[in-house]
DNA sequence: GGTAGATATCTTGATGTCGAGATACTTGGG
DNA sequence: CCCAAGTATCTCGACATCAAGATATCTACC
């Protein structure tokens, strides 16, 4: 007989009940729905990535609520954070900005545009490529960042208190090898 | 010695070089990044959350691609395959359409007008409430649907061969317990 | 050094989403 | 029976994003 991830799912809490609590999810949902009504198919890719959706989509609201402490919405969060990681004097091209945060090239100049409106960057004409641009963060976008990242990881440490430090570097590991792929190839 | 889970991809590299190759991806770059600009911080909960978007980011591109080869959009898919679900007579209200799609209300309007207005779905008024309303799959919708779900599940199925069956029931599992928590609160 | 093709950024128009509020109906207490 | 509060859906305006194309500049090769 071969087990789903369904079947595992139950058995964990078929044989120790009182140790190893596992809760249903909506995907867990999803997947028997598409058992029922299609079972011609193999849902079993559903899941790993509804979940990966899912999660992500769960945490876009979360993040969303824990910036507007520190009045930043997520794209601005996105944005200065990348240019406080580069060190001093922080700045990068809005080339370097796109590949870091996976939009295209319209948005991030509408992007600089409103954080140069709200004082949070500035634009200085690169001394090597006169097509290029520098974007620099000011003073007190380098503070709002600080701020806004200490805020971020807060939150994030209380939803990850579900797992244990081991469990932890574990799903890392395994996201990562499902991510390095697109990371690592042009496309 | 505390290792972290940088430590322990390095460590993969290190000692067995020709079984077990760890490839580095952005969310390591960023870490390295973070844990240089910061060192005061702890940044472990990036390890995990960043990759959880920046993956689902990567996801939402390739099914993109996925859905345009059946002439369908990825949100088309979500309340198409939603309807699908329910099985015999595929009708759901908007109301569940929203909880299982996580939007907001103008938006699931928005949605069912389009998708009406392409003769995938039709409106029907709840016989059991006249405030409400069903939205049911056409037969034209439903073939779409299942059409686009075996596509889907192709592609998805390739992105997984990284991971072993038994890596993807590990990864499975360490993400229902990341989301159970959303998935069975109100919030 | 001149030119074709690559590259960096910006512009534009269409579109999907959100949030707040409006409307119509239902429900439960008095 | 009536009314207040709750619920289901829709309307509307603001806004962020994208894709495609425009512009300016660089690079490599002849």
């Amino acid at each position: 007989m071969r087990l789903t991830f369904l079947d595992v799912k139950r058995l964990h809490i078929d044989t120790t009940p009182d140790t190893l609590i596992v809760m249903e999810d909506e995907v867990d949902r999803l997947v028997a729905a598409w058992r029922r009504e299609r079972p011609d198919l193999d849902v079993e890719p559903l899941e790993v990535l509804s979940r990966v959706s899912r999660l992500a989509r769960h945490l876009d609201r979360a993040r969303r609520t824990a910036f507007a402490e520190h009045g930043l919405e997520p794209w601005e969060f996105d944005v200065l954070t990348a240019l406080r990681r580069a060190g001093s004097p922080y700045q990068l091209s809005p080339g370097q900005l796109l590949t870091q945060t996976l939009v295209t090239s319209g948005t991030m100049t509408n992007r600089i545009d409103r954080l140069t409106g709200k004082g949070l960057v500035k634009r200085l004409p690169d001394p090597d490529d006169r097509r290029g641009v520098l974007v620099r963060l000011t003073d007190d976008g380098r503070d709002r960042a600080d701020q806004a990242l200490a805020g971020l990881l807060a939150h994030e440490r209380a939803l990850l208190a579900e797992l244990s430090a081991g469990q932890q570097g574990e799903l890392a590991g395994l996201l990562r090898q499902l991510v390095a792929p697109f990371d690592n190839v042009p496309g």
